[in-house]
DNA sequence: GAAACCGGTTTCCGATAGGATACCTTTTCT
DNA sequence: AGAAAAGGTATCCTATCGGAAACCGGTTTC
């Protein structure tokens, strides 16, 4: 009886982590984040302004991560046949199912930073 | 009136994308986000139980993100005088607060997976 | 004809992340 | 005496990450 449980703990354990793997290697690297957080609030964005909006990524990098994201089924990207040719960026189905994930991570790092100047504050206030 | 809504909305969409950059910066690396999580499902755990429960890890990566993780306050590690020593690490208040996230990313990665099953079972069935 | 714009790709290079291995200290077991 | 176990460090090495800069192809403007 008490096997059981942990065996099925242990299961229900590793896929657990399973899950947490793949959706940190999903969005991996130092930019992948940014570019879908952007995307979430802007909606749709070219390949120029998503260079322009993202502060200090390259043209090599940004490309790149597009690619992988778009591999991945989270953002589409579509040729417009402009002159010169455009190109649109956007989320797809899929990828609009981060915003929880993104929006839980404004709020963690939005709280933490408050608690680390209150953290400050306090000790300042006891040294004077 | 409307340039005042756009920066407005600049310094908030900042505020945002510093938070983002805040929580990536905190959970980077390979191994931060698997340590959290164990530590919030086991509650306590000894340097050498984390060594043999993360999957993979080594010593040397073990070390120095447990030493991260205690440097940005989210875990605790208390030393137990027994012969020889033990050391116990656990998730502190702060670190605590990040289970909401981590709970998100496991049902993400969850269903991420469970969709891509299905595509693959479509994309058979249409073959056959 | 030159330059500029879009959306990239290619090449080169340096920094760093992370892995393997050996080593260290203290104490207990055999 | 020798080994083993806890909790680490120190050293070395390499693979990858990611940045800078040049280049490319098509088109349009000066």
């Amino acid at each position: 009886m008490e096997k059981d449980t942990t065996i099925a703990e242990e299961v229900l354990c590793k896929s657990r982590i399973l899950a947490i793997k793949d959706t940190s290697d999903i969005l991996c690297g130092k930019w992948k984040i940014f570019i879908l957080g952007t995307l979430l609030v802007t909606g749709k964005m070219r390949f120029m302004e998503l260079l322009h909006t993202i502060d200090g990524i390259g043209k090599k990098m940004l490309s790149k991560e597009l690619h992988d994201l778009e591999l991945n089924g989270l953002i589409h990207r579509t040729e417009i046949k402009t002159k010169p040719i455009t190109v649109e960026y956007q989320l797809s189905k899929q990828g609009k199912t981060l915003s929880k994930l993104i929006e839980e991570m404004i709020t963690w790092g939005s709280q933490y930073r408050k608690d680390l100047l209150n953290l400050h504050e306090k000790k300042m206030n006891t040294e004077i």
